[in-house]
DNA sequence: ATTCAGCGCGCC
DNA sequence: AGGGCGCGCTGAAT
């Protein structure tokens, strides 16, 4: 059963899947989708953007079981052939979601009420018109579109859920940890204690004047850094890495303290933490690949450094969940190479790798991996490729082709039917103006360069897009296992709390930890199925139950 | 005064 | 000369 829901002028259009139309004010909205809820089969609720339409809801109290995203599912069309682009779909930042999940309206009056651009189709008829096409479906398997659209739909949910009951974090465990790396919080333009401290070690040991040395601007501080012999054609620490000169280590140092302080220091903690929860925009979708993206906070790039400030509430825990090399097992599968299948029936892909004989050493094993997905030419993955395509012929194969689509420009697909993006036309008319007769030797080079560089994007789009649709059917059945529509608020019971790429995190009252353990790993096995139905490829996930983030791993 | 590209680094 | 991101900063462009 749908429920199409759109705007009218008194309030909320509803259609059924007979045709027939109700409208529901505004201010009955939420207690008619939950009237709905309530019923043996739940709807599947299709709307403009889950991202407009569900927070208000939340805020009602109301939770949604399923729905149709139609912006998400219009973005997945679009790289169908021969349909046209919605410029709605077009946004993959939902006005909501550029908001910074920091405003907190109480009801949803409407004022507040979502509004379909002027631009988009009524919602009937762009569903209709979606769900024959998902029937169609792409090149790939049929009935994957439909699998697809359903699983970024759920994702949507879940984000909105997440950014709505937050990250447990204690700020003032996270001051500690500021106070201990840098010292007390200096006034607004000043340096704390520690970063002055070494500012100083620096400008001694390359003899400049107190003050002197502009180690916030990297053009400049190399420019110094020649001047005092260090010879560097960039202020990257891995470059810096390289000389051994007295500067070298507190300069590192000091690049890292200073990382700390304006990525994740007091300013971030102002700005981000309000009542013991991070609360950032989760954007499903947001990048080409499937993967998602955040707004607000960097959420997806916690530093290692901070985690121990991520502390689940008194009397509750957090159930931290991986996929173990996620992206291996992902080419596995897609390739259906029993080979590297076998070296992953084990909890560590890697090491049944070196098991199998192709490698000497895990470190090997992941390095070559990573060439061979990412398309490294350099270095130790370079060196192993050989070998691990001697003994994994048919996964090698299908990264290779996957790149070799990409350098005639080809686009390609993940498994449920995700298209790359196109590679444009300026990149086209690179190619054929280098395959004319009189391209010079600079304008041929350019554009193999350019090839070669699609060729890598394309390569790795099969695998972590493919990943990408693994983590979401994961996440669907984590949720619908953790699924209570009555009852506790959704921040009473155990609730995902966060989602990076292949991790999975549930904050949950410490006697329901053995439930979610269970619900991560049943969801896992689950997803794999689901994904490519019986390969013989495993996705084993590692859980741990702990009070911090930091313990996890 | 404001916008923007590039750098550098955090995450997977 | 390895794929995908977000963000803070700087310095040049507007």
């Amino acid at each position: 059963m749908h429920l199409i829901v759109d705007h009218h002028p008194e309030g909320m259009l509803v259609t059924d899947d007979r045709g027939t139309v109700e409208v529901a004010s505004a201010a009955d909205f939420p207690a008619y989708v939950a009237q709905r809820e309530q019923s043996a089969d739940p709807p599947r609720w299709v709307w403009s953007d889950t991202a407009l339409w569900y927070p208000p809801l939340l805020r009602s109290g109301v939770r949604v079981e399923r729905c149709h995203d139609l912006r998400l599912v219009e973005a997945i069309l679009a790289g169908v052939e021969g349909r046209p682009v919605r410029p709605f779909a077009d946004r993959t930042r939902s006005v909501v979601a550029s908001s910074g999940g920091r405003q907190e309206t109480a009801l949803f009056d409407l004022d507040d009420a979502p509004r379909r651009a002027d631009n988009a189709p009524p919602a009937a008829a762009l569903h209709a018109e979606q769900v024959a096409a998902l029937a169609r479906g792409s090149d790939a398997a049929p009935g994957s579109l439909a699998l697809l659209a359903a699983a970024e739909s759920a994702g949507a949910l879940a984000a909105v859920e997440m950014t709505s009951t937050g990250l447990p974090w204690s700020a003032d465990d996270h001051e500690r940890l500021l106070l201990e790396a840098l010292g007390p919080r200096p006034e607004a333009g000043r340096r704390p204690d520690r970063l002055a401290a070494l500012a100083s070690e620096i400008e001694q040991a390359l003899g400049a004047r107190p003050g002197a040395l502009p180690l916030d601007s990297p053009p400049e501080l190399m420019k110094s850094l020649r001047a005092a012999g260090i010879d560097v054609a960039t202020t990257r620490s891995w470059e810096l890495q390289k000389h051994s000169h007295p500067a070298i280590a507190p300069l590192l140092r000091y690049k890292s303290l200073s990382r700390l302080m304006t990525a994740n220091g007091w300013n971030w903690l102002d700005e981000w933490v309000r009542d013991g929860r991070f609360r950032p925009t989760f954007v499903p979708g947001g990048v080409v690949t499937g993967r998602w993206a955040s707004d607000g906070g960097g959420a997806l790039q916690l530093p290692r450094q901070v985690r121990s400030a991520v502390r689940a509430d008194e009397g509750w825990v957090l159930v931290v969940a991986d996929a173990a090399q996620l992206e291996p097992r992902i080419l596995a599968a897609l390739s259906r190479d029993e080979a590297m299948a076998r070296a992953g029936a084990g909890v560590d892909l890697y090491q049944g790798i070196v098991d199998s004989g192709a490698v000497a050493s895990r470190e090997q094993a992941k390095l070559g991996m990573l060439g061979a997905m990412y398309g490294g030419t350099t270095g130790q993955s370079a060196l192993v490729l050989p070998r691990l395509q001697r003994v994994f012929p048919q996964a090698i194969r299908f990264v290779e082709e996957a790149a070799r689509a990409g350098e005639r420009g080809e686009t390609v697909r993940t498994r449920l039917g995700r298209t790359s993006p196109s590679p444009g036309e300026a990149w086209r008319e690179r190619q054929l103006l280098a395959a004319t007769e009189g391209a010079s030797e600079a304008e041929r080079r350019d554009s193999r360069t350019a090839a070669r560089s699609q060729g890598r994007f394309t390569r790795n789009f099969v695998v972590q897009g493919t990943a990408a649709e693994w983590a979401l059917a994961w996440m669907a059945g984590v949720r619908r296992r953790l699924w209570r529509a009555e009852g506790a608020p959704l921040h009473r019971q155990p609730h995902l709390v966060f989602f990076l790429h292949d991790e999975l995190m549930v904050h949950a009252p410490r006697e329901r930890a053995e439930d979610v353990e269970d619900a991560l790993r049943a969801a896992a096995a689950d997803a794999g199925r689901v994904i490519f139905g019986r390969a013989p490829v495993t996705f084993p996930v590692t859980v741990a139950t702990v009070e911090r983030y930091s313990e996890a791993k």
